[in-house]
DNA sequence: AGGCTAACGCAACGATGAGTGCGATAATTT
DNA sequence: AAATTATCGCACTCATCGTTGCGTTAGCCT
């Protein structure tokens, strides 16, 4: 008597969701906010609106599903051999990552989006960075705390992207790791 | 023969103006995004929805223009006789404002409305940054960069309140103060 | 106080987004 | 290979957003 609802996620349906995903994204950089309308997307993505509605069910939940998607695993944890070595070379992955527009509109639309929008965003390179630093304890060197890493580096590189529209050099963002592993 | 547009600020218009202001604050702290359209806006300033089409013609330009009212001169410049202590009682003041969830809700809304929305949030923050460290300068003290100022405080703050979803206690943000200061 | 005109309210229309029932398709299982 | 059923496409309806023309109200100036 089990009610298990059992879900088909090869062939057609994962098409489908790539197709809609990629669309988003698009959209998320092509126009307005208005303008990521559900009627849109499934036209992009050569899908029948219906089947938006019946999958995702708002804009909203859209957005966030398609930026978890994209923020997830698309930047590899590097081992370098030192914590330097891996912090500058994940900074720098991360900082051009964040410098494609395309991205940048993807995260603005999933930010308005709700409250949780920011978070999608950003969560998967919090883990990223505390493995890091988890590997650098491993090996038996001496390690800043989370949360100091998180302010120095993922802070000024995310307020720059969204606040203040600059884009973040390579050069800038590995003298943030300097100060962090100075101080 | 000199065509001036005069406009006419006072009276009516400054309050439909106002109460618009409060309207789009309040909608874009009670529902999600998609519900902060225009006839809803009016509906809660008791205007008429064709107002505020003519005068502000978009949701985006309504969202910049409600965010630039509402995060500009709402933290006054302190002036305590010290760099440290000026940071400090203005860094407390931002953290308070950034704490308050309609606050919150108006920065996500406009971030997500254009490529200019976070622009619009931090502009105000930036130039007060900017001028504490300019008096300073005019008192004779060692200042830190502008830029660096920025990453260090702004950076942090900025991403707790939007990425990670984290409170900023007042503790927490004169540790950052205190780290700008000492590097 | 009276005129001038920017700004607002009202009513109506077209366009489009949001949602639903039903048949067809294709992925998965036996 | 055949059956099963999750998933998708189609046609249709409802709700609401965006826009325009016109009359009215109420700031600003002489």
């Amino acid at each position: 008597m089990t009610e298990a609802v059992q879900t088909r996620p090869g062939g057609r349906s994962a098409r489908v969701r790539a197709a809609v995903h990629r669309a988003v994204e698009e959209l998320a950089a092509a126009g307005p906010a208005e303008t990521l309308t559900i009627p849109a997307v499934a036209a992009r993505a050569g899908v029948h609106p219906t089947t938006v509605y019946r999958r995702w069910g708002s804009v909203g939940q859209l957005l966030a599903d398609a930026a978890t998607s994209r923020f997830s695993g698309n930047v590899v944890v590097p081992d370098t051999g030192s914590l330097a070595g891996d912090l500058e070379r994940w900074m720098d992955d991360v900082a051009t990552d964040l410098a494609d527009p395309d991205v940048l509109a993807l995260m603005r639309a999933t930010i308005g989006s709700g409250p949780d929008g920011g978070c999608a965003c950003a969560v998967d390179r919090h883990e990223q960075l505390g493995a890091i630093i988890e590997r650098e304890q491993a090996r038996g060197g001496k390690v800043p705390e989370l949360e100091r890493a998180v302010d120095m580096l993922l802070g000024p590189l995310y307020y720059r992207a969204i606040f203040a529209g600059q884009p973040a050099s390579g050069e800038w963002a590995r003298g943030l790791v300097a100060a962090l592993l100075a101080g």
